[in-house]
DNA sequence: CTGAAAGCGCTTACAG
DNA sequence: CTGAAAGCGCTTACAG
C-alpha cells in the first residue's frame, strides 16, 4: 500500500517491462497487448501508483485543471448563487477528470491581480479558465485570448473577430423579455416600466434591448420616466422603486425587473409606501432565484438554468483544451416564464 | 510583452548570466550581489517571465497549492456558510501566495472518492489539505496523516498519539455552553433543555458535554425528556421541537440549540403550535448566523468567528508546509454570548 | 510490440 | 560570487 515514493521506473522494474511501456499503459496507447497491459495495471493498482502531474505536464500533457475566476467587486455575494455556481463547475469538471482552482477577483483593474491571473496561465497551473461576472469587455480576458489561452466567459459575446479559444455563454434574455411582456400584455397591462440591471454587463444591455424590442412588438410606448437604472442587486431595486414612487403619481401598472433580487428590492419599497403587490403594481423578475417561490407574494419570473449553462460552458472549455478544434463557440441557453402571484389582471 | 515560450535559459542569455543565477534570483538566494539581482529582475519583468511550476515542483519546490475538501453529504448547503468559508480560505491562502483547489466530497466512504482525494496528494497537485465537515474520526484523513501528508481539519481533535502534520481547529464549545447556561440561569431559568447537533461530529459531542458540565455547575438536573436529538440543520430543530411539544405538557422554559439553524427550526415549530418566543419558551442558539440578527425574534446566540478560525488554520497549514516544524498544533477559538430578543426573564 | 534515449524547465549541491 | 552538471519523473519520437 505504499505509494509516495513510487515512480514509473519502480513499476516498470516490478512488472518486468520498460518505463516506456508503463507510460504507454497509463496513456492508453493502442499498441500494447492486453496481456502486458493487464500485468502492468496490476502492479500499478497493487502499489497504488499515480504518476506525478508535474512530470507529466513538463513532458507536455495537460494539467487537467481549470481556473475559475469569480469577479465580485467588494461585496461577497452572500446569496447562494456563488455557491451553486462553484459546485456546478466543480462537479462537471470533476466528471471529466478536471480540477478547479478557484479565484476571487475583487478588482479586475488592479495590476497585481491582473498579473497574478496571467501568472496562473503562464506558469501552466491551469489549462484554461472560466470567468464569471465579467463586463462586456475585459482587457484581461482580451489579452489572455490574444495569447492563445483557452477561456470560457459567461455574459460576453464574441468580439468583432471571433475567437475559437474564447467560448461565450449567455441566456436568451431577448426571449425572456418577450415572454414577460407577452404575459403582461395578456393580463391587460399597457403601462409597463422596467428597472434595469448593470449596463456594463452584457446581460444588462441585452435585457433592456429585449424590453425595447418587445414593447415595440406589442405596440406600446416606452415612458422614459418608467425606465429606471439598477445594478442587479436588491438595494438597487429598492432605490429605483423609491425614486419612482417619490417622483410621480403617474405610475406604471407593471414593472419588469432585471432580476429577482431587483424585484425583491422593488417590492420592499412598494410595501414601505403602503402599497401592495400585485394589487397596486405587478412585478415580474428574472432568474427564478431560490427565494422567489417562497417570497410573499411568490414571484412571477423568468427561469434560467444556471447549472445547465455552466455544464455546457465547462464541458466546451475542456473539449476545446483536449481537441483544440478551431470552431467558434457561442452557447445560448433558453429561459421560460414561471407564473406565480406577483402579477394581476388589469 | 511576450512570455509564453520564455524560459529561464532565455532570461539568462539576455541578462548575460547563467541559469543558475537566474534561479538564485528567483528564489531569493542571499549570495547574489544587488547589481546582478537587479539586472536579472529587470529582464524578468521586461519579458513578463514566470517560471513553470511543473518544473519547479519536479525539482523539489512546493506547488503552493492547498486542497480544500468540503464534506457535504448530498444537500449542498445552500446557506451562505460554504460561500463565506471558501472565500475566507482562498483569500488567506492567496495572501501567502497559495492557491486553492476546491473539492466537494459527497460521500467520503465511496472508494473512488477516497482514491481521488489521495491521488491529489500523491500526484503532488497539492502541498496539503484542509478538511471541513469531517466526522470525529475519518479513515481517509487518518491514512493521509499516516503517510505524512499535511492536513488541517476543522472539528476534530488530535488522535491518542498527536500528529504534527494533522492540525486541528475548534471553537471553545465548552465555554460557549457555559455562557449560555450562565445567562439563562441569570434570567431565572431552571427548567432547561437542549437540542443536540450531529453526534458523529466532534462539535456535536463537545457541545453536549459542555451542556452537561454547565448544568452540573449550576446545580441543575438534566431532564432526559428535554435532551433532544438533532443534526445541525433547520429541519432537525423543527422535528425535535415538534416531538417535544407533542409528547408532553411538562415543558422546559428554555432550550439551548446546537446552532442557529436548529434554533430557527425550533422556533418555527413553536410558532406553529401557537406559542411564542420568548414569551412561552426562551431559545438560545450557537454560531451567530447571518440571519440571526434579522430573525424574528432576533436570536440570542453564541458568536463564533469562522473567518478567524479558517485564517489560523490556513496559515498554520501553510507554515507547516514551508517550515516543516514538528510542533503539535491545536487551534481553539473563543466564542461569546450575543444577547438579543429570544430569551426572557422568568 | 517494446526499449534506450532525448527532452520538458527548473533547482541545487559541487567546484572553483 | 557564479557556472557546469546532475537530477526531478514523466512522455514520445526513433529504431528495431
Amino acid at each position: 500500500m505504499k505509494n509516495s515514493k513510487m515512480k514509473s521506473e519502480e513499476i516498470a522494474r516490478i512488472a518486468g517491462v520498460s518505463r516506456s511501456t508503463v507510460s504507454r499503459v497509463i496513456n492508453n496507447y493502442s499498441n500494447v497487448p492486453a496481456e502486458t497491459r493487464d500485468k502492468v495495471m496490476k502492479v500499478i493498482r497493487d502499489y497504488n501508483y499515480f504518476p506525478s502531474v508535474s512530470a507529466q505536464v513538463l513532458a507536455g500533457k495537460p494539467v487537467r485543471t481549470l481556473g475559475l475566476f469569480l469577479i465580485e467587486p467588494g461585496n461577497v455575494s452572500s446569496d447562494s448563487l456563488t455557491n451553486m455556481l462553484l459546485v456546478s463547475v466543480i462537479e462537471n469538471a470533476s466528471e471529466l477528470g478536471y480540477y478547479i482552482l478557484t479565484n476571487i477577483i475583487r478588482d479586475i483593474t488592479n495590476t497585481d491581480t491582473v498579473s497574478s491571473v496571467k501568472e496562473m496561465f503562464i506558469q501552466n497551473r491551469i489549462d484554461g479558465g472560466i470567468f464569471i461576472g465579467a463586463a462586456i469587455r475585459e482587457p484581461l480576458i482580451d489579452e489572455l485570448t490574444a495569447e492563445g489561452y483557452i477561456v470560457g466567459v459567461f455574459d460576453q459575446r464574441q468580439l468583432e473577430y471571433s475567437q475559437p479559444n474564447r467560448i461565450v455563454a449567455n441566456f436568451n434574455n431577448d426571449s425572456g423579455m418577450k415572454q414577460s411582456l407577452a404575459y403582461l400584455t395578456g393580463l391587460g397591462h399597457t403601462r409597463i416600466g422596467v428597472i434595469n440591471g448593470d449596463m456594463k454587463r452584457l446581460s444588462g444591455q441585452t435585457k433592456y434591448e429585449g424590453f425595447q424590442k418587445a414593447m415595440r412588438m406589442c405596440n406600446l410606448d416606452i415612458n422614459p420616466d418608467w425606465v429606471l437604472p439598477g445594478d442587479f442587486h436588491e438595494r438597487g431595486g429598492y432605490v429605483a422603486m423609491n425614486t419612482l414612487l417619490n417622483k410621480t403619481s403617474d405610475l406604471p401598472t407593471a414593472i419588469i425587473a432585471a432580476n429577482d433580487s431587483v424585484a425583491f428590492g422593488a417590492i420592499r419599497a412598494i410595501k414601505e409606501h403602503g402599497m401592495n403587490v400585485p394589487e397596486d403594481m405587478s412585478i415580474i423578475g428574472f432568474d427564478d432565484h431560490l427565494l422567489s417561490e417562497k417570497y410573499h407574494p411568490a414571484l412571477t419570473t423568468i427561469r434560467i438554468d444556471f447549472n445547465e449553462m455552466l455544464r455546457k460552458l465547462t464541458t466546451d472549455v475542456i473539449v476545446k483544451i483536449e481537441k483544440g478544434t478551431t470552431d467558434v463557440i457561442e452557447i445560448t441557453i433558453e429561459c421560460s416564464l414561471i407564473v406565480r402571484d406577483s402579477c394581476r389582471r388589469i
